[in-house]
DNA sequence: TGTACATCAGTGAACGCGCGTTCACTGATGTAC
DNA sequence: TGTACATCAGTGAACGCGCGTTCACTGATGTAC
């Protein structure tokens, strides 16, 4: 329902858009995002590579879209625990790793390697700042110190970005702490780059946000 | 000098691959590190395609190296810094922060996105060690507390990978979240995510720092 | 309900491309006497 | 110092491959009367 409007054709191309860029993701899941091909994911789904250009102009629309879709995903997370009113920064946190651990290329879609060339579409940025917005909000509702390190003090002067936002430079601090430290975290730990030592990763990322508002 | 035994054959041989190594660091700067050809590194040197054959056995050799070099290089930086006798975090961290800025794409090849079927070189397991000893080193010398937060607990029976280095479970965190903000803060600011707010970054690497032992 | 036409999904062949890699070879550089 | 031989850097042609993409086409599905 919501979709009876659409003809049975429609429904089809939908679908088989789906299909294909779930196969995308299985691609990129084995392989990596370089790894991305029309072919391949033609032959997987059994059709000609040629087929597939009905349903996307070409190989970048594709990745432009599983780009979008990523961010989608990312910020669909946020907005559903803002709205669900636990929009702490503990819920936050349980949804962006979760989401993060539940497809790590998709993880690293959005917050991996740049490729040197590559634009990423111009929604992407409204979604970026979503998510920020969300943040910025659940950080408003923790108290905060009168600017102390120069990086407060910094941001009195650079705030433009958390427009609509009206927070304190100690609540852009914290907004970005939980950012970079989660991130940092995440970052490594979906690289492996905590496999040799034998912690467990979920109780750092714990110790890492329980440190954010109680310093 | 202490080269000077190798035959001038054996010199130009080193020149080449050098050079070799040079134009593939170019290549990844310009397009990343899956864009990495040798036919395309060939044709920069002028020579054909055929002839890297007879520097590396291939493209895999070629890469491993990189990452390899890449490895030693932040290691030796680590290592420069704890011989000068002035390994306190400060300097690690202004070392890491220089080493980053210096080559981003040398940055993510040890840091970025990991090509889900890569195998890292055995060799750059001691490299990494050798890098996570320098650090811990440079903590034993800060005061810490008793393990008080549960990942601290955790680490009381998990620290068999610090072998060598007699710390305390709050030495360890502390060398952890060292690794972990100042990454978040690096990868997030070289992927470009912070260009949309207009803070300076250094402060904010430089904020992160100051909080890790003045919690 | 049946026929005539338009739409559109998918095919298969073809294009040019750059890739990694191998191989038999040429010619310059170094070594031994 | 000069000659005979071995070493080795680099060539150029060739291999098979998979890629993105285009194009004229077939055949099934939907639409109009």
């Amino acid at each position: 329902m919501g979709e009876s409007a659409t003809t049975p054709r429609e429904r089809y191309r939908q679908q088989v858009r789906a299909e294909i860029k779930e196969k995308a993701w299985e691609q990129i899941a084995a392989a990596g995002t370089s790894a991305l091909s029309l072919n391949a994911i033609a032959k997987h789904m059994g059709l000609s590579g040629a087929a597939l250009y009905r349903y996307f102009t070409g190989r970048d629309e594709l990745l432009t879209e599983l780009v979008r879709d990523a961010y989608q995903s990312l910020a669909g997370t946020f907005r559903t625990i803002a709205e669900r009113g636990e929009a702490g920064l503990p819920a936050l946190a349980r949804g962006l790793r979760e989401w993060a651990l539940a497809d790590p290329q998709r993880y690293f879609l959005v917050y991996g390697t740049p490729v040197p060339g590559y634009r990423a579409p111009a929604e992407v940025a409204a979604l970026a700042s979503e998510i920020m917005g969300i943040l910025l909000d659940a950080c408003a509702a923790i108290p905060v110190d009168a600017p102390a390190t120069p990086f407060e003090t910094h941001l009195e002067s650079h705030r433009e970005w958390a427009d609509g936002h009206l927070v304190p430079p100690g609540t852009l601090r914290l907004a970005v702490s939980f950012w970079t430290r989660l991130h940092g975290v995440l970052s490594l730990e979906l690289a492996g780059h905590f496999a040799p030592m034998e912690f467990d990763p979920a109780l750092l990322y714990q110790a890492e946000l329980d440190l954010l508002s109680a310093p």
